[in-house]
DNA sequence: TATGAATGAGACTTCATTCAT
DNA sequence: GATGAATGAAGTCTCATTCAT
């Protein structure tokens, strides 16, 4: 006799509240692919299996969606590295090395570097988000990167240097990677620069090394 | 002699071609400003000082615009950094750094970077876009900077690295910065990360020269 | 014993698939009056009672809308001529007399001759409508004329006559006033030829039906 | 030495004086083919090899452009019939059948028969027209043709019938023939019923004077 | 809660008409 | 007279949002 399926926790409860879940996925999907404007409601809706209707339950715009989809992936991000470089025992070279490579792994590689991109298209249209992404992105990335240079320089690793400039210097070419693959690296062009982000990395990491390096001491 | 001083031409014609200059100064503000999809047609003729309807007269629709002004504000960049890099004499380090300062004065700050934003976040949506801008853009640019690293490995100035992974990392920083001040940069945060974007520039220089150097052989 | 009556579905419902009915009778209505051009699509929405987006649920563009009200309007009018033709025992003068009473009945005196006066002024920037028309009107309707005129032949009941030549002499004169009615017999004009449909209709067919007639023996 | 051509009476004079015959026969032109809200005034100016303000000159809109079309091309059609049927002499079956085919030389085959069709869709947007052309064409048409009929009954040619309603039936194969070459007839359609409009009039001409014949006694 | 039919402001675009040259 | 650049009202269609069921 065949009841309602018991094996599965009420499957009506269990959407409830994987509801937020699917629609923000479904938004980030679809924001990272057409941008913001493009992006229909609807479409939104239809993705994460629900009714237009339904999307307006959670949010109350397609705007407060925007912001709940950036908040959901980009918060969080910095915590673990902070926590990762505050207990790491090794040299400094090592420690940059290992962030970099943490943060391509956790951001750039991941749908969040999509939602940087419409990020940097659309933040002018919503001042607050600016503040939102200053306060959770921009500063704990800046502080996380800058205090690893700070601490190379005194422990003698690294020769002396602006250390915010040299934040900005070695996250500037993982970002743009991160966005990169989610803009032109979806366009079927030909003859397109080939880039493979980890070959980029790593020869970035090479040549800022040696650049920090105290002149005549190898790393 | 001749009467009909044709110095000042018409009221009327002289206008008529100035129209698309003034079109697309008023179209490169606005979509810098507020992206593609939010800017309204009318708004662009409103700041340009016509009607809606003129605008029409000049471009055939918002898109055809759009890749006019991308058009005008992205092509020609490269051929002069070519020909610079052609005729340098001096040494490889040199060239870079007069190439860097070169396409940030070009480029960097100018709202030719606000394109770039722009153009990152509405790619997909345009694919012939695509196509043109890496033809126009991006391959003349890798061709660029990559051969002057060559030059460098070539002459024995810098140790022998891929050459393309050190242009994508030299180039990098600066986009990224050109783009952030399109971005973030316009918008009134409390307790951002103030750049300076000549400083950065200069310490990335810095770094990456020192990063490319023969080990043990000063610059 | 069944509970909700379902004689009477749920209001929200009842309008939706009343809704497309309602749309193609206002758009008849107004097509016929002002032409398929001079009709705006919130004119057609209005008089159905419902805003200009609702229009756009049911159908995707005035184009589509406009070939609905024919499809609607004119189709299936050929089939009950043809059914009825094929079960006809009397003679073909009466054959001939009773089609065209009820093709007059079934089309010429009602809104559908309206559409036929429009398709006949937009036809031909409706290239696929043309199509459309000439095979769900205007071959059945030759066919079913045409066939009538060859029985009589065939049983010696008409003189030998070109059928297609004649059935368009019999159609034609109905087809006129049928789009007359909806032209210039709509317009309050002073000393206009006032025709009574019935007294032509009667008169043409006297005409034609002498006309056919085997020279010498009476219908 | 070339002065200019003398041959010619100054063309900027010859041209000025056929300007709004060139107009009205390039409106004629666009009318029929698109109809009436779907031809531009550029378009119509175009056609005449003259400038949009030019066309504004003579004709103050589009409105009274077509209207003037339609004087041009419908006035001026009557007097010739009427004047023919005054000095005939014949049977009145040869009359009719002179009458029929003048007409048809005179209008159904010409463009004015286009512009025909243009006035059966529009007449209700335009009142005015209405009056005239009730005034213009139908009532004389009516007279000609119901006159004819009316002799040849006196005569005892044609047994009496209602001559209005005859004189219906007769023009009105014509007047759907006339209409149809500008519309269906200039639609590449597969498989639509192919007319000779010469073979309908001439079986049209056939059925209705024996139709009109008094019984029993040949034509 | 969930739906999806309905809304209507607003976007892009067209084109009849005007008027400075 | 002739031109054609310019205008702006008006039309088609979209889509974020609402709300009766």
């Amino acid at each position: 006799m065949k009841t309602k399926a018991p094996a599965e926790p009420a499957t009506r409860q269990r959407r409830k509240e994987a509801r937020p879940q699917e629609l923000l996925q479904a938004a980030l999907e679809l924001f990272v692919e057409k941008g913001f404007a493009a992006t229909r409601s609807e479409e939104v809706a239809q993705r994460a299996g629900v009714s237009k209707g339904t999307l307006y339950l959670y949010y109350p715009s397609k705007e407060e969606l925007f912001k709940a989809v950036v908040r959901q992936n980009l918060s969080n991000l910095i915590a673990e590295g902070q926590e990762m470089a505050g207990q790491f025992e090794g040299s400094s070279s090592e420690l940059l090395g290992c962030l970099l490579q943490t943060w391509w792994d956790r951001f750039g590689s991941t749908p969040a570097a999509g939602i940087h991109k419409i990020v940097l298209a659309e933040v002018r249209n919503f001042p607050e988000l600016a503040q939102f992404y200053t306060d959770e992105v921009i500063l704990p990335a800046d502080a996380l990167f800058s205090g690893c240079v700070q601490r190379g320089i005194a422990r003698g690793e690294f020769r002396p240097m602006p250390v915010h400039e040299v934040a900005q210097a070695l996250i500037a070419p993982m970002i743009f990677m991160a966005v990169h693959r989610h803009s032109f690296g979806c366009c079927p062009v030909n003859g397109g620069v080939d880039i493979d982000p980890a070959a980029v990395l790593k020869t970035h990491l090479n040549l800022v090394l040696q650049g920090l390096e105290v002149r005549g001491a190898p790393a």
